[in-house]
DNA sequence: CGGGATCCGTAAAGATACTG
DNA sequence: CAGTATCTTTACGGATCCCG
């Protein structure tokens, strides 16, 4: 008998053993959002262990959610349709931490990492011009080195997100602070209600800025009304 | 900053700190399944140490996800709106663990008490006799203190469940072993199935064993398809 | 550089007993 | 009935190191 579990056959039971351990839901989060590689998921939970990342990844290796397969000489984890399956999971309770979760009390977690690494993977390229787009971000609220971020979209491809001038010419500067830009990634404020504001700066190509709401995709819990403050 | 949590503002994992602790999941399926008192919900986690229970319901009341109330002398603890909106949470989780938790696993926990409370919860009296029925669960697998066990469903009540004798006449009797109750709750197998299979045995009351089907209801994830063996 | 393993101190959970 | 108190065990966090 395993004495680690609680000990009920009930379903709901059965899977929170699995998938309410320590991590174990935002981990699933970076599954769903795509990431693969052991780096890759771990830029995602910067906090947690490789140690306990690695036997995570055993875990729901075992229970069946991920397969670990070779990819040239690295590995990569992939989610088993039983792991797909956890898409409606992961979401409902995204969707309810957007609707009850207090605004104030997630906007106490910024952190421009973690930030622009979700904006990264969400960029839409296809309503962007057909050229290489380079989109600088300056957080001017922030110390030096972590004020400026940049995209770098090109078509067809993967965007790629460094913090380091990567030496191209830029197409459009976003200057704003981390709060707000957490702020309209979560849906909290539009886009054009910080310009309003003075809270957020657009300038550069005029293409770039005029339809930045269709390729800047938010959150895709954005769109769910929240009921507390 | 709160270092217990992830440190992340996503929505996904602000709700899995409250979540995603070890019982509170299982304690919300106590919650939505009905139970108000701090006896009642120990008896759905009875694993749970009760220093430990008493702990996660000041978290969840500190989450505003339960509330405490006096009712006469004793205090019951109550879903708010925001606990009530987890319900979609709680049966993807039990959705997801019908599916892909293999049938082998669950039925390596069985548990008589579990069982028992979770049939006493779902009773359905509505298609029952309009007086008071009385029936015996007997497991003849399980050693004597554990074996028998009745349930009295009176109209318009909630219903008893008792592992000592009452001394009521019993109307029906279901001989049985406590791996096919469990079986047919769970929706594995039907209980046509187990009475040809010589597994369940049902005596009494012509009534009652015409109509068990609609009076027993069985586990509200019993109409899940499972996806593996 | 990707993909871990090891060691050690702290924090959470389990077992059991007891109380207003 | 509704919890505390106490002690032990396990899990987790953080730093460091290893290896192809």
């Amino acid at each position: 008998m395993n004495d680690s579990g609680y000990g009920q056959f009930c379903p709901v039971a059965m899977a929170a053993e699995i998938l309410c351990s320590r991590w174990t839901m935002i981990l699933l989060r970076e599954f769903i959002s795509g990431s693969t590689r052991f780096n890759d998921l771990r830029r995602g939970v910067p906090r947690m262990s490789p140690a306990l990342l690695s036997k995570r990844l055993k875990d729901l290796e075992t229970a069946g959610i991920v397969t670990r397969v070779r990819e040239g000489g690295a590995s990569a984890y992939r989610l088993t349709k039983a792991g797909e399956d956890l898409r409606p999971v992961v979401e409902a309770v995204g969707a309810w931490g957007q609707r009850w979760i207090e605004t104030d009390a997630s906007l106490k977690k910024l952190d421009p990492n973690l930030l622009m690494w979700d904006i990264r993977r969400n960029i839409d390229p296809k309503p962007m011009p057909k050229t290489r787009s380079v989109i600088e971000f300056i957080f001017g609220d922030l110390p030096k080195a972590r004020q400026t971020w940049w995209l770098i979209v090109e078509p067809e491809q993967d965007v790629d997100l460094c913090s380091a001038d990567p030496g191209f010419d830029v197409d459009l500067y976003l200057a704003t602070d981390l709060r707000t830009m957490t702020e309209i990634w979560m849906g909290y404020v539009t886009a054009a209600r910080a310009k309003r504001a003075g809270r957020l700066t657009v300038t550069g190509s005029r293409e770039l800025e005029a339809n930045l709401t269709s390729w800047l995709t938010l959150s895709k819990f954005a769109k769910v009304d929240k009921l507390v403050a």
